[in-house]
DNA sequence: CGAGAGGTTGAGCAATCTCAACGGGGGTGG
DNA sequence: CCACCCCCGTTGAGATTGCTCAACCTCTCG
């Protein structure tokens, strides 16, 4: 099995990245630290230590997790308000950011404190990771048993309701690359193109460039996606 | 894409179980009703109207989701003083016992109260849910990068440890079928059947019974189960 | 205009699935 | 007690999906 295509894509890690105290009380527990991250900017690699915890404020950021000979998945994709690095002794995966974006970080005592005196934010961080595992469940029936069809159209729908389009039909501008697709998917990059231009092909969606799509018939495409198409 | 081995192999619906109202400070707020599920007992259906969460006193209890055609993928399995059905207005997975298990339920309410009350609680229930998350992180990786010997290895891996196996030589007895090894991985019951064939000639493992199993050189099934054999 | 990045397409191949047959162990009924 | 049956695991052969390797195309940027 060869290296997956996307091993050796990863950006400069964070460093002299901007720093500063943060006043806002939207913050993840009001005492945190800004950071600015560039487009594609590794924020934090799989394995570090685990030391502070995430809120992504602007901007959006990809976790992903690898293995040894340079497969690579990726795990979820985090917007505004949503963490990171809750828990654990180091982080079980690696965090990039997308487009520019900012987050505020905080220690791990301090969100230690904050749950403890803080019910509301007990039951916010419960809701959200509850949330976040339905998702993950989601996707380990996408990843596990469906075929690539499947998933590429599971995807599609996925990042139009996500997107906010018209639900009667969606148009939208795809926001990740082939690649990206293809690592959140669990296939190549090859099969994920082709898998698009055989659902253009079938009408299902149409493409005026590559980024720029349109669900041509979202209900076909959600029985494809669900298994019965 | 034809059905799944196992999609008609759902047991009876749970129903007229025994239940009693608990009086035991260890059930999960402490104001439960127990239930007692035979081995292979269905204890809610994808999709059903999400009013309790559960926790599991006894036994092992299956999380699982399926497709529109009767694909089937494993999501999860529970032990005792795990829980499920924390969020969402519906269950986003079916529940089976695989072993006799007892369980006590909660009302959603009753739950959030506890919550509130007891920030000790929230705690634990933060933990335990970013734990799952990581499990689940993990098992994506797994469904999505790895190839099935990979896979199989990993599960054996997973079973020893989780079974308190000696890690230098564990040895122990399968509790799961081929099919349910089939159903976690993503893979048909053939492919695990052959996989683990295979693993015997190369002397990884061996086998006494179908059941019965030694992981002979257990660095070398984690080589393999990482990506680096 | 040349180079590079990303997307598309083609041909062949390998891993996995599908369909089918076979075998052992345990329980059941005669 | 034995024959039968059923469940489950195993094995084989062939089909299929998705992967690999390679070429080509388009667009953007110097």
């Amino acid at each position: 099995m060869a290296l997956s295509q996307s091993a050796l894509r990863a950006g400069p890690v964070l460093g002299s990245v901007a720093e500063r105290t943060s006043t806002e009380l939207e913050t993840l527990v009001g005492i945190g630290v800004t950071i600015e991250a560039a487009a594609g900017q590794t924020i934090l690699l799989e394995g570090d230590p685990c030391t502070h915890c995430y809120r992504v404020l602007s901007g959006a950021v990809r976790l992903y997790k690898g293995t040894a000979d340079g497969r690579r998945q990726l795990i979820d994709f985090l917007v505004a308000g949503e963490c990171f690095g809750m828990l654990g002794a180091r982080y079980s995966y690696g965090v990039e950011a997308i487009t520019q974006a900012t987050l505020v970080r905080a220690s791990r005592a301090a969100m230690a404190a904050a749950v403890r005196e803080q019910p509301a934010m007990a039951e916010r961080l419960i809701e959200r990771a509850a949330a976040e595992l339905a998702r993950a469940h989601e996707q380990m029936l996408l990843l596990g048993r469906k075929n690539a069809q499947e998933k590429v159209a599971s995807l599609l729908l996925d990042l139009a309701r996500r997107l906010g389009s018209d639900p009667a039909r969606p148009a939208f501008r795809l926001p990740i690359s082939r690649q990206e697709m293809a690592d959140q998917l669990g296939l190549t990059i090859e099969t994920v193109s082709r898998t698009i231009t055989r659902l253009k092909e079938d009408r299902l969606i149409a493409l005026l460039t590559p980024y720029e799509i349109v669900l041509s018939r979202p209900a076909a495409l959600a029985a494809l996606a669900e298994g019965s198409g």
